[in-house]
DNA sequence: CCAATTTCAGTAGCACTGATATTA
DNA sequence: CTAATATCAGTGTTACTGAAATTG
């Protein structure tokens, strides 16, 4: 007796393209940090923005915007967000008044480790399938591409 | 002299994060392909709905959304441009007038075709950065993430 | 009367645009 | 007066929801 074709199949001809593969599992695994996240009324850009702070320091508005790939417009919401979660300090700029600095409280620092312990689990979740150094060789193959 | 900081440098926690790296260079990937579609008028979906009629013949609409993990009413909008391009024929099922199977036609063949190698360049732009070799085994990971 | 399929209309989230106020 | 920063309001696209029409 012939096995029931799987209804939910992908077409091999999309399996043989590997960009197909990246953007599928990608949007996947950023689809399920988001839905954490949004459980708790952050979105993913929340905590790049953090990561981004603890990593290089204060940033003004722009530079962080700059810095993530985000519109500026988009990131003052974020950084609102943000400041009245008191995970960030926004003060003028004495010498540039038009500018806003961002920087890390001390509570946002907590938030931050708490947040990437979540996309560690994610990370977990997602790369099951793969042994250790199958882990460390796609890492390895990424960062390639990132650049 | 010290080296100026890259100020759009990506946060080293994020870049850690092997799902941030998947999100980031798939969503690249797809951007990349689906600026090359809109020119055309279509969409990454177009692609995908002509690819699993070749791959895997006539569908009602309803198996094919089920098929692509599209919403059954996002994919008749699909199918009226498809069909509207001459790509796939609509036929009401005699035996249940509810359903509507789709059919490539040979122009449809053609087309799919076409948009293959379209993604085909694109795949080669964005894993230029890695060896044939280093390519496959960046396939045979995704595929087993996939699954 | 109920369920399945297709279709249309409308909603929420997200990235982006344009315009404005403030300051350099 | 021009340019830069931050902010607000609005647009377009995408994925999803709800409901209607047809048929089983």
């Amino acid at each position: 007796m012939e096995a029931m074709a799987d209804p939910t199949e992908t077409p091999p001809a999309l399996l043989e393209l590997t960009t197909y593969l990246l953007s599928k599992v990608g949007k996947d695994a950023r689809h399920r940090l988001a839905e954490l996240l949004a459980a708790e009324g952050l979105r993913l850009y929340h905590h790049a923005a953090l990561a981004a702070l603890a990593d290089f320091g204060p940033h003004t508005q722009r530079d962080l915007a700059v810095r993530l790939g985000l519109d500026p417009s988009d990131l003052a919401k974020a950084a609102d967000r943000l400041a009245a979660a008191g995970w960030l300090d926004r003060t003028r700029d004495p010498a540039d008044r038009r500018r806003l600095t961002l920087t890390l409280t001390p509570a946002g620092a907590a938030r931050l480790a708490e947040l990437t312990a979540l996309a560690g689990g994610v990370q977990d979740e997602v790369l099951a399938p793969l042994a250790p150094a199958e882990r460390a060789t796609l890492h390895g193959l990424l960062l390639r591409l990132h650049g």
